[in-house]
DNA sequence: GTCCAGGATTCAG
DNA sequence: CTGAATCATGGA
């Protein structure tokens, strides 16, 4: 049963070093969950029907990939943004005027969000409400394994939507899902219809995708605006969770907004890198490495509720 | 045993 | 519209 045949390790030109504890963040910190730690330190993982490795080498970051999985570089390139963008964008973000951002941003040096497929970002994220990333993973894990397309090594794809409306309860119960799994097969029969679903959905203004996404089982606010985020490369979306309601209170003293009008804040505030912002905050938040806001706050209240207009 | 987790849904006010 | 109860599961 030995795994596959890997090529040697070879160095992988990004436009900036990504340090080897930003690397393991990006990989392990939240934004997607498909990849593990090798007892080397180097990190496995698959995305779409790519299986890799990545490693932060002496010289940089570098990449293996079975020797029969052609197209894996390139592949590699495109999801850790290879080409910058995320780098000019991080450097656009107002880090000189917010002391928080400048720590956020400087804890994790070349921290990027990677580009994930829709797929990938719809299924990761219908598992994640109410449950830690380490379950998340877990759960995705199962899935992959009962029900997606093998690859190489014995690992597998995530389960097509096909799949997954397909899968009888006890095959979902073993990949511990619990109130979840309504939702994964809720969404996957509504998206078996429409196999051109991300191509149409990429189609859309981000509010409109906001909102398309919300119209799927198990697909709330935080939930769609984390897929348009991971999964869109829409980069102003603003996903508030837990960690980010707590930091925006604890170092901003944004105490008692609700999560929309963190929302809203987080969209003014940080502009058309806000989702990068925001996984910066999440990151230093979750590794206590941000400050306490030094007084109650600064007199900011939170933008007046949008009221729907009325009708004469 | 209790509490909580990268929330969403449903229901009462 | 807002706020609270409920949801299934596993780990601390």
């Amino acid at each position: 049963m030995g795994g596959p045949t890997w090529t040697p390790w070879r160095p992988l030109r990004l436009s900036e070093d990504v340090p080897a504890a930003t690397l393991a963040e990006q990989l392990d910190g939240g934004q997607c969950f498909r990849w593990r730690q090798e007892p080397d330190g180097s990190w496995l993982g698959v995305f779409g029907e790519t299986l890799a490795g990545l490693r932060a080498g002496p010289a940089g970051l570098e990449w293996r990939a079975p020797v029969s999985m052609t197209g894996a570089e390139a592949a590699l390139k495109r999801y850790l943004d290879a080409d910058g963008l995320q780098a000019r964008l991080s450097a656009e973000l107002p880090w000189r005027s917010d002391p928080v951002l400048r720590i956020a941003r400087e804890a994790y040096p070349g921290l990027r969000i990677l580009r994930q497929e829709p797929h990938e970002a719809l299924v990761g994220f219908l598992c994640s409400s109410n449950k830690r990333i380490l379950q998340i993973r877990a759960m995705v894990a199962a899935l992959a394994h009962e029900l997606g397309a093998p690859l190489a090594g014995g690992f597998h794809a995530l389960p097509t939507w096909d799949a997954l409306a397909e899968a009888g309860d006890p095959v979902l119960r073993r990949c511990a899902l619990g109130y979840r799994a309504a939702y994964l097969r809720g969404t996957a029969r509504i998206l078996r219809t429409r196999p051109r679903w991300a191509q149409e959905f990429a189609a859309l203004d981000t509010p409109a995708l906001l909102a398309a996404l919300q119209g799927l089982p198990g697909v709330g606010p935080k939930v769609a605006a984390c897929v348009a985020l991971f999964g869109f490369g829409r980069l102003e979306s603003f996903p508030v969770d837990t960690w980010v309601v707590q930091a925006l209170a604890s170092a901003y003293g944004l105490r008692g907004w609700t999560p929309a009008q963190l929302e809203r804040f987080g969209q003014i505030h940080f502009g058309a890198g806000a989702g990068l912002a925001q996984q910066y905050l999440f990151s230093a938040a979750r590794q206590g490495k941000l400050p306490q806001a030094a007084s109650a706050d600064v007199g900011m209240k939170p933008s007046p509720r949008r009221t729907r207009p009325r009708r004469p």
